[in-house]
DNA sequence: CGCTATCTTGAGTAGCGTCAAGTCATGTGG
DNA sequence: CCACATGACTTGACGCTACTCAAGATAGCG
């Protein structure tokens, strides 16, 4: 028996919309039947990423927008002096490469970190068809709306939280995140390193491992590896704003 | 003679994109004539903002976007807890308020740090229009696209630079800000306090104190109050990424 | 089964926050 | 026009948080 599996032919593999169960959380919410399927027509599915790959990298020309259908992404903004930090995560029905329509270049590289499938909307596309469906336009906007919310999210956890305050508030996101996704809000499995989430949150690896450690002796979380179980989400959420703060 | 101006009728009161200095900066970039004056028709000029005037609040209904015409504005997240964080400052041909268009509520506080003068964009109409321009819906992408990357850039500077690193880079930013309104890139008036640009680079106001002097002493730049003179912008730039960075 | 990446924990330190005192600029009312 | 009040800024001394460096444990992968 061979173990690989038959190569797909991208080109002709066609996602469709209408039979994802993420479409109510992804760019088709509130789409009609009719609408649904106009928008499958423009909508590929890539070829799985692995673990590691890219989908595409900074400074990389625009051409389509991207959407988790599973799997789970990182995006790294890259500094000019080297420095890199990642700028967020994403799980399935989110939507990747807002930030290169203003530039036609992508600003951050973007990195599966887990075998991912993903689908590819030719951005020409979206807002050639956005102009026929005013609920598609609509929530398009949303979408890049709700991104910009999230960044000023962060930047207030940069900006004025300690460190176990971020890594909660990390934490608490994740598990709201997952049960938006119909998974449990309590127990999850963690798919980046620590470095990685220190990245994110501005602090060092060693930082996070030491709130884990510290949130599991006063039985807030019970940490294994990268299994998470949240005990007392109340108890997070008490904890931001405790600390006097910045 | 009076001393006080006669109030205007703010409802009657039409901009004119088509006339106004900022319209290649601003949201009309690229249009025609005839695309100009349709944007015109919609769009209001607010009663000037005195200095700590609101724009919008926190919570507020999202009506509008706004365009800076003259002036200066911050916006300022507020967390649960009280804190808040300036999220940004917004200059001459700046669109504000794009953050509330995913769940219909303002998520920050815009407010005048001096009297400025503001145009309303209603919302609904813009969507409506930008269905029948494609070169304005283009536009309008573009600009929610640049305040995603702005706000990772943001994110880089909260995570990964040091006191110094951060308020050069943001000294550089405003100056390219200027220039580009057709300002000196090198002499400039901070409309803002030492607190607020702490806040914005989340830093505690005695920091940015101390790290003008720094720059001062080293000859960098000269401060006098509120007046910024840049002396040397390539030592400033040298300067970011020096530091081992976090 | 061994190699490597990842994680944990400890000890020492640097950078920035906190607190405090004092200067300076702006505006207001007498 | 000056005296005074107020907010903004500067500077110093000290302390705490999170970083750095280092050693060892653990897990995942080939």
């Amino acid at each position: 028996m061979p173990t690989r599996v038959i190569p797909i032919n991208v080109k002709l593999l066609r996602t469709a919309c209408s039979s994802c169960s993420l479409h109510e959380l992804c760019l088709p919410a509130g789409l009609g039947q009719e609408e649904l399927e106009r928008l499958d027509k423009i909508i590929n599915l890539k070829r799985p990423l692995k673990r590691g790959e890219y989908l595409y990298r900074s400074g990389g020309e625009l051409q389509s927008l991207y959407a988790v259908r599973t799997g789970f992404m990182k995006s790294c903004v890259l500094h000019d002096d080297g420095r890199e930090q990642v700028a967020g995560f994403h799980m399935a029905g989110e939507l990747l490469g807002m930030d290169a329509i203003g530039t036609s270049k992508h600003m951050c590289d973007a990195i599966a970190l887990e075998d991912s499938d993903i689908c590819e909307i030719p951005f020409g596309d979206l807002e050639q068809l956005s102009r026929d469906i005013p609920t598609l336009q609509r929530h398009f906007h949303r979408i890049m709306s709700r991104e910009i919310a999230r960044d000023y999210g962060v930047m207030l956890l940069l900006g004025s939280m300690r460190a176990e305050e971020r890594l909660a508030a990390f934490l608490l996101n994740l598990s709201q995140r997952f049960a938006a996704r119909g998974y449990s809000p309590t127990r999850f499995i963690l798919r980046m390193t620590r470095e990685e989430i220190g990245s994110y949150l501005g602090l060092k690896l060693e930082t996070i491992s030491r709130a884990f450690s510290h949130f599991q002796n006063e039985e807030l979380i019970a940490v294994h590896n990268k299994s998470i179980e949240l005990k007392d989400s109340a108890g997070l959420r008490a904890l931001i704003g405790q600390s006097a703060g910045r």
